[in-house]
DNA sequence: ATTTAAAATTTCAAGCTTGAAATAAAAATG
DNA sequence: CATTTTTATTTCAAGCTTGAAATTTTAAAT
């Protein structure tokens, strides 16, 4: 009944760096891996996939600064990443009736085929890499991370 | 006694893959803030205190290779990363006896000082960031990311 | 000893990323 | 309606990152 005493604890906040680097590890290696399969691969970037997974979910379009919003990235960062899909037949600009500072990027009909190909490449990468971890592992994982990330930028 | 026949569960793939991203936003999200408090709080970058932080564990310093070895970033990358902490007179490269080839990078007092400070700075952010979690979740947390990187590379 | 292979580092081009400055257009203000 | 302010995007310089090529030196093989 009565709780042993618990000697010396190390600081909370050690515990909690600790903790960082562990994420950090994770997910440099990850990305890294995710890195490597896209541009042997696929002769891709990972940006490049962030930008067309964005699209993907807009089929009418984002314009250049929601697409900038959505993926927490710089403007000019978007105008680039754009400019390159663009040149390679994946994504366009559209003229955005009424406003004629703004543009509408979206993806062609060859940017939807390589991305849904790009997407199935990458949910079986990502399920093989955390393949050591059990269902209720990654529900786990997934409620204490929401938990680090409530309360603070979205 | 008799488990109850769970009805139509998600596919563990979709569960894992929703791991990834929250672990991605996170990862993003802290990166994201200790970027900026290292540039506007005391005018360095990431990388610098990342390589910074290896070369205050070796007092006697590491050379270039195994400085890249260790953060697992290419030879190019080090090269111009310890290029710019050596103007900045934090860092500087001292020949290596009997091998003409190599180099040995290590902090100056001045960088090891600079370090210091930034590494407490440091600690307190990330204790303030995931100050939303427990001993208990982070703990838990730590646990469970070391399995997921368990019997890959390092 | 020469030649060949391996190792350590630097250089380079290309892409990513940022924040600040520049453009251009729309909206608000008076 | 003219002026000012705000909004949307692009351009730019600087730094980060990579993989490949180039240099230089050491080690191995013949």
């Amino acid at each position: 009944m009565n709780p042993q005493p618990q000697p010396d604890q190390e600081p909370l906040s050690k515990e909690r760096l600790r903790l960082w680097l562990r994420i950090l590890k994770l997910s440099s290696s990850v990305q890294a891996e995710l890195r490597r399969r896209l541009r042997d691969n696929h002769d891709t970037t990972l940006p490049r996939f962030d930008v067309m997974a964005a699209l993907s979910r807009y089929p009418d379009g984002l314009k250049m600064s929601e697409l900038s919003d959505y993926l927490k990235v710089s403007n000019g960062n978007i105008t680039g990443i754009i400019d390159r899909l663009a040149e390679e037949g994946l994504a366009l600009r559209v003229a955005v009736p009424g406003d004629r500072r703004a543009m509408i990027a979206r993806l062609t009909p060859k940017g939807t085929k390589a991305f849904a190909d790009l997407a199935q490449h990458h949910e079986e990468w990502i399920d093989d890499r955390l393949g050591n971890l059990t269902r209720e592992d990654a529900k786990t994982l997934t409620r204490l991370l929401n938990k680090a990330l409530d309360d603070r930028n979205t």
